[in-house]
DNA sequence: CTGAAAGCGCTTACAG
DNA sequence: CTGAAAGCGCTTACAG
């Protein structure tokens, strides 16, 4: 491992000042095209990289973006991380991680180390529950429309209004909610537009899993064969791990899904597609959700950044989910509805963008 | 949002160097401890946060790693983040993260520009078949031990061999492997490791996936049914993603996991246990691979790092993986064996260490 | 169009 | 025990 060269090397090299071999790579165009030829040329013989660490320290500018989540271990990480480090490399920022491993304290921890470290701006993922404590420095924070300080997201209520009316427009009149935890702003969310989407004829009632835990211990039956008795046939989990839970609940029960019960989830996981019966959810627009959290962490970051006058309006909070019908879903009478895997490809950049695109 | 107060400012406020007050923090014991007390207190007061892009000038470290994997996307990922940010964070580190989107180019240029980030070192979890470009930096890789330039990963085979064992002990005498690349060193490894588990008696065969999906696209059956009828009774996937879709396809063809035949998975994803039946998986030890590579590449980034004298063996590349064994596996008789989830509890770090820690 | 100089915030020999 | 000085690699007014 030779000692990197650095601009001296190149001007030494060329007979000129580093000031301009500077001008020069940078592009500002203060240097005659020539040399400014001769300088990349010579840059790119003696495979000069630039030292982040010193153009950091004069510009005060590390162009590096912290991520700080509540749980790395979550399953929609993978999703996050991915947008959030598309988005930021493509505006030429570097992504540092923190986990806040659920615990607030542990999270201020974390925020505070990427400060340390010189995040120019930090993504907050936060733990529900959590209240932001003051950050000195920009901030974006990723919760839901209905969280004070919230900066962008997914409008959760809205998705939960999609799979409410799903469910109702197949004909459902019982239907079960699956939540984890009731001081979660986002599962709030959700139920609340499952609820207003399904409407008020008929009988909702929601599960809170860990209040059924907290009494029979983890992985306990959630009692869904006893509501299937009582004639609810439409199980709507606020996430696809309760929705995979209570399939296989209801298929060890003998039930069949869906040709006795519906069942919806949240998210659209990896694995949701490839189960059987594929699952119907409801899934974030990550890409635009993380381009917007980065753009709206760079306006605070270079306020003379331009914006286009378009954008002039508050950029929107809430981004629209997307209902991914798939054949976990049926009409109570047992008539499948034709099975329209809109999400066929693995790809998502080709996902259906539900907004005009506000780039930065 | 004030601008951060720097050592001068300190110096300034308490009337000494700068120097000393550098020394003073980071506690070189060159300073009076009344002064130290001092100093320390002002810096306190002053709210002072060390500006990391000026020591990482001074000193060529950034303390900053680069996490580099073939799929960010990939359910695996939180694990190895997690793991990562904690073995980095324990010893001083912030963890940089980039994506190679499955491309050997895009990897390359997630590589260069961690480089450029000033990262001091990379740990690289590549993708299938990719043979890994020389890099000016230290480097460590986590693939599967029979590849070479392997620094340190799971012992796929072995973790086969539990699984082979385990479902012949069963009384298991037709078995199909379920895999999905046939050039991933990682599932060559850990199918080697269910045939050698298994033995010779009886009959193996391996599906693999991605060729039946190149004829009948994506999701399509894997025809495990007409296997059943060939006599086949345990299926043995190399990911619980392709577990799962094994015991999709094989209820939904009316046959029942375990009663009728026996499915086990691999890597112990998030959703393993609380699917029904629970899935029986081998795991990784994310906590141990990732501090034996954090340790590797410190070792790299500091040759002068006193290292206990007991580690001066080679460490060990393979680190042991451990049968988890759940409801989805029996006997081919149908005698349920007991069902022994022994990893109940969702606290990683409660999981039964196998080896002697070699901390940093 | 090009260069000399100062400075970003720290650390580290080297003197005193 | 403490301080003056130089330097890490870059950028940025300011002169020429």
């Amino acid at each position: 491992m030779a000692p990197r060269p650095n601009l001296s090397d190149i001007a030494r090299a060329i007979g000129v000042s580093s000031a301009t071999v500077s001008n020069a790579l940078s592009g500002k165009g203060r240097v005659s095209a020539q040399l400014s030829r001769q300088i990349a040329e010579k840059a790119r013989e003696l495979g000069y990289v630039p030292s982040l660490a010193g153009r950091a320290l004069s510009t005060g500018r590390s162009h590096v973006l912290g991520l700080v989540l509540a749980d790395i271990g979550h399953p929609l990480f993978p999703q996050f991380a991915q947008a959030i480090e598309q988005a930021a490399t493509k505006a030429g920022y570097g992504v540092l991680i923190g986990d806040s491993r659920g615990d607030v304290k542990t999270q201020t921890a974390a925020i505070d180390q990427l400060i340390e470290r010189g995040a120019d701006g930090i993504i907050l993922v936060p733990r529900h529950g959590t209240r932001i404590a003051e950050i000195n420095c920009p901030v974006a924070v990723i919760d839901t429309p209905s969280t004070p300080g919230n900066t962008v997201s997914a409008d959760h209520w809205q998705g939960g209004r999609l799979i409410g009316a799903h469910l109702r427009n197949l004909g459902h009149t019982h239907l079960a909610i699956i939540g984890l935890h009731q001081d979660s702003n986002v599962q709030a969310d959700r139920i609340g537009g499952i609820r207003t989407g399904f409407g008020r004829e008929g009988s909702v009632r929601t599960l809170w899993i860990d209040a059924l835990e907290a009494d029979a211990g983890p992985g306990c039956e959630l009692g869904l064969a006893e509501l299937v008795r009582e004639g609810y046939t439409a199980f709507a989990a606020v996430s696809d791990i309760h929705a995979l839970r209570a399939v296989s609940e209801l298929q060890r029960s003998g039930l069949s899904v869906p040709a006795h019960v519906t069942v919806t989830g949240f998210d659209d996981l990896h694995w949701a597609r490839s189960i059987s019966p594929a699952l119907t959810t409801v899934r974030m627009n990550m890409e635009t959700i993380a381009r917007l959290a980065v753009a709206d962490l760079l306006l605070q970051i270079e306020p003379d950044r331009t914006t286009p006058p378009e954008d002039e309006t508050a950029p929107p909070q809430a981004v629209p989910m997307e209902l991914i019908v798939r054949s976990s879903s049926a009409s109570p009478h047992g008539n499948l509805i034709p099975s329209q895997d809109n999400n066929n490809n693995s790809d998502p950049d080709t996902l259906p963008s539900r907004e005009g695109t506000n780039n930065a």
